[in-house]
DNA sequence: CGAGATTACTCTGACTTCCTACTATTTGCC
DNA sequence: GGCAAATAGTAGGAAGTCAGAGTAATCTCG
């Protein structure tokens, strides 16, 4: 990176404290929307390059996570989608690159023939385990964190998760349909 | 978007309980990095979308607030680049789109012949103004979340990012140079 | 002074994501 | 039954981000 790396105060903080000096409105809302847009920034390069020697990018380890936790290793594309929370045509390309390196294979549903399942090859099921090795080696690129930090951002953003229809609000019940 | 909507149950929540039940480690830091990235991806929706009618997106927007606070509305692309913490290449899209649309002008730095100058016009800082407060009426995106939640989020992201190098850490020191 | 390192910006290319159709199926209901 | 509406997946296209390479200008020191 050549923007230069290391400023001598707080970016954000400095926003901030120009946001009030101008009179313009919401900047905890500001502060808080920016942090969570660079700490995703961080995270994903992060985590991205630990998953760089597996020819995964994250969100593909996540397909290939999901599925390892089914019964069978498959899934149709479309719950895929739902589960983690990415547009059809996210998770078509998402699979196309996984099919292509031989992770998952595409397989017509049994009784709706509009749906496709992608199912876990046993390669795929190996590298997950791996992959999550190696983001769990590097705490999912939250480093500089404790536990303290990790709960407060879970719990803070999971209303956030529910106003924008995540998930009932009520729902920490279990019972997903396999 | 068709990939269906409510889920009964938080699927982060289901991820954290499959991490455990399949002995996967680091269970507490994939849960918060995975609620970044989703809050991320709510957050520039409804950020992007309350930008559209002024034909800017966040990146753009945070250029052209930047350059607001400046004192004379002008600031080298590199240091836009440090500031935003964006790659070169980035900064020199952004303010492409800005100049396009007659938000800035590129002029050339008065004393250093390698560095470009980008520009706030009139329609530029006017446009900041308003589009920073289409923000601040949707608190950007930020709806679901209280005050608290906010500044947990605000305080327990902090330490990420200056472990990745953002500022010094011990840095809210002000002093900025113009 | 002048060679080498550094810095500023841009171009090209790879990648990911989303949106807008569009086709094929299935479901709901008169 | 059979037609309208909903659902599953994909193709094409736009937009944004980053990395690598290249050019130009400036800085550092021997």
């Amino acid at each position: 990176m050549a923007a230069s790396d290391p400023l001598s105060f707080d970016p954000i903080v400095e926003a901030r404290r120009n946001w009030e000096a101008h009179g313009w409105a919401a900047e905890a809302a500001m502060s808080a929307a920016t942090s969570i847009t660079r700490a995703h920034q961080i995270l994903l390069k992060r985590i991205d390059a630990a998953l760089a020697p597996f020819g995964l990018v994250f969100s593909r380890f996540e397909a290939l996570a999901l599925l390892s936790f089914t019964r069978t290793g498959a899934l149709p594309l479309s719950r895929i989608g739902q589960r983690l929370q990415v547009h059809p045509t996210s998770v078509t390309n998402t699979i196309d690159r996984l099919e292509a390196d031989g992770l998952v294979v595409r397989a017509p549903h049994p009784t709706d023939r509009r749906a496709t399942l992608a199912t876990l090859t046993d390669r795929g099921r190996a590298l997950a385990v791996e992959a999550a090795a190696a983001l769990a080696a590097i705490d999912y690129g939250l480093d500089g964190m404790d536990a303290g930090g990790l709960a407060a951002v879970d719990g803070a953003l999971r209303p956030l998760r529910a106003a924008a229809g995540d998930f009932s609000p009520e729902g920490a019940s279990p019972s997903p349909r396999p």
